[in-house]
DNA sequence: ATTTGTAAGTGTACTTTACACACTTATAAT
DNA sequence: ATTATAAGTGTGTAAAGTACACTTACAAAT
């Protein structure tokens, strides 16, 4: 078929760059490889593609033997084919990223598979191309973040307008009026502003706020979100 | 590796999206098949990738194969890997498209492959996930033309302020006002007027343009073409 | 030489959005 | 009662987006 006539199978890996918040910085995680080859590198979470699984399955499950976490959105960023990125055998893999927020996840994680935090920028080496994986998946995750309220995923169910902005701050590593910050955000309408206050951080307390799904799905995706 | 014992290996496809532009309509390249499955279907156009060949790769070889194209550059849209996808045999398959103009490339085509273009919107139905393929590619451009001036492909070298119009009428399937296109086309600084004209659309004659690649390259990418 | 038809070419007022910027308020601890 | 701390709030200015209609250059026909 396709008139070709070599036909050669490969593995297809899935790799998954799972993103957190933990507040004040962009994090994500990742392992420090207890097998061959690379072993004792870190490296993303990954594995294989099986027979009779789709990509966005694969990249579940892998996510799920990490983490524990299920139900995770997930999008799928690129895929990579260096011819020796693998240095054992020719392997090709897709990469898909996460959204977590790390405060209610992080429970299952480090004993297993000594699987840790990192800051985007403080974050080692990785293994084969990974470093190019995260890459790519900032830049996905930046104009996911101008067009779509990924707070959604990345902070807890309440949270205030200082931790909003601060995710933005860390995503685009920059930093922001908080009087238009606030003001943008209003004027989307997406926000529903809650009774009870976060007082951990001030003797005054912060208001907390909520994501409105509905108001959300009915708001136009024109202009949503920041522009940067 | 991966500490994951099944891997399992299989074929692994790259299909283009050829898109065109004729100077009214977006356009597609598609292929009537001339061999099985799905024989005398309108698919893309595609092919295996090899063992020593990275996607990329394979797709301006699949591309120049069926168009005689050669130096074009091709965007990767995403990997689909739907069990069921090729009835044959399970092929995740990788799709890029390509930007051509139609104008300066259409002869070696149609003879050798019964390739044609399709208006998009007027396509046939596609064999497999191919419409599907098409829906997403048709989307990044979308995205990307927001940024980037993708003329330097679509069009021929020296065009009329009417044709840039008209393409992005076509990718957008908007109509827009010609005062304030070309307003704030010229705003952006990336073209250079010719002292030529094009007289074959009127007596008065239009005047002819050229992308300035200096120029654009010292432009800034904020906000760069339009808002729509 | 004049008229006529056709598409090209051009500018302004108004509205909306972005952006810069500093003081007051609520609360808990002392 | 005082104090320290972070939260909360509004306005004026600049930039960009958008709606909108008449004039001009030219070739063809008379």
């Amino acid at each position: 078929m396709y008139e070709d006539s070599d036909k050669e199978r490969l593995l297809l890996a899935v790799d998954c760059i799972v993103f957190g918040f933990d507040g004040e910085k962009l994090k994500i995680l990742l392992i420090k490889r207890g097998f061959e080859p690379e072993r004792g590198k870190w490296s993303l979470v990954g594995g294989f593609l099986k027979q009779n699984e789709v990509l966005q399955a694969a990249a579940i499950r892998i996510l799920h033997r990490y983490t524990g976490l299920d139900n995770i959105y997930m999008e799928q960023v690129g895929t990579f084919s260096d011819i020796d990125r693998d240095p054992q055998e020719r392997t090709v893999s897709t990469a898909y990223y996460a959204l977590i927020n790390i405060e209610n996840h992080s429970r299952n994680l480090d004993h297993q598979f000594s699987a840790q935090w990192f800051s985007v920028e403080e974050a080692p080496r990785l293994i084969f191309d990974h470093d190019r994986m995260v890459r790519h998946a900032l830049k996905r995750l930046k104009v996911k973040a101008e067009t779509e309220p990924i707070g959604f995923e990345l902070l807890p169910e309440k949270f205030t307008m200082l931790q909003l902005q601060k995710l933005y701050e860390a995503i685009y590593n920059v930093s922001l009026d908080k009087r238009n910050f606030i003001n943008k955000v209003r004027s989307l309408d997406i926000l529903e502003k809650l009774d009870e206050k976060d007082k951990t951080s001030s003797r005054k307390g912060s208001f907390l706020y909520r994501f409105d799904a509905d108001k959300y799905h009915r708001a136009e995706r024109s202009r949503l979100m920041l522009n940067l």
